[in-house]
DNA sequence: ACGTGTTTAATGGAAG
DNA sequence: CTTCCATTAAACACGT
């Protein structure tokens, strides 16, 4: 099964980072390899072209978003909580070993993705600047030193290509925007059964064991796919496009997203 | 110059 | 084997 609490981002649902060929560089109109290795140039060469892959990978999501319940544009802000009390179906508790790591505290990657750890610290703090979200990582974590840019480099791509994230207004002082939580966001941490370490990782991660994954995720991807299909100006007469009329209920019920009594 | 933000691309692992 | 996602690297633009 596929990790449970992994989204759909909003780039796979418009695809608009998912050229069919590779984009040329705007400075010349081939494509601009001149920053890759010579390692990775010669892979490129060998793998399947760039172009198929994004083929695939673009037919592949569009079967699957015309496959299901979720392309309805209501969902794009609906929330299940203030329609209908919540019964979470009980069938699917996962329980889950996360990896067990032998290195020391120092040395050992926290068993958790760059959105998780991103997602915990703003939720801690409302909002943060790139800078700060760095902080509170390397503060709780001392695998992701100070002083090493590759893990802030994936952060900030984090930040940028996740819609979970927003950015805000620019930072009251220095460069940057403050970054926060979408509105609709929902943790995207599973459900340990040990809280993350407020401060130096001093607990052994190895004990920690996933218990459960929010199951209102499935609501959050719907929104997402949702947006693809907003109701928008009929270019042609000019009439609004309406899908038909459906109470959410009804259609909640239908997709089997929830049981209500 | 530097930090930030965006984008593209390669790679590896997990899961089907 | 294929697909998808997370991670990592890198280029580049922009603002301070």
């Amino acid at each position: 099964m596929r990790t449970p609490f992994t989204r759909t981002y909003l780039g796979d649902i418009t695809g608009w980072h998912a050229p069919l060929s590779p984009v040329p560089n705007s400075k010349n109109d081939s494509v601009n390899t001149s920053h890759t290795s010579t390692a990775v140039k010669a892979n490129m060469a060998t793998k399947t072209p760039e172009s198929e892959k994004w083929r695939r990978r673009k037919l592949s999501k569009n079967i699957d978003n015309d496959n299901d319940c979720a392309s309805l544009a209501w969902l794009l802000n609906f929330r299940l909580d203030e329609v209908v009390n919540v019964r979470v179906p009980d069938d699917e508790p996962v329980v889950k070993e996360a990896k067990v790591d032998v290195e020391s505290p120092a040395v050992r990657k926290p068993p958790y993705t760059y959105p998780e750890l991103i997602e915990r610290a703003l939720r801690e703090n409302g909002e943060l600047t790139v800078s700060g979200i760095y902080q509170w990582i390397s503060d709780r974590f001392p695998f992701y030193k100070a002083n090493d840019e590759r893990w802030k480099n994936s952060v900030r791509h984090n930040l940028s290509i996740n819609p979970h994230f927003r950015k805000g207004a620019r930072a009251p002082q220095g460069a940057g925007h403050l970054w926060s939580l979408a509105a609709n966001a929902i943790d995207l941490l599973p459900l340990r059964n040990t809280p993350m370490p407020e401060e130096k990782a001093a607990e052994p991660l190895h004990t920690a064991k996933i218990i459960g994954f929010p199951k209102v995720i499935v609501l959050d991807e719907a929104a997402i796919a949702a947006a693809s299909i907003i109701p928008d100006q009929d270019l042609f007469s000019g009439s609004t496009m309406f899908l038909n009329p459906v109470s959410a209920e009804q259609v909640i019920r239908e997709c089997g997203l929830i049981t209500v009594d």
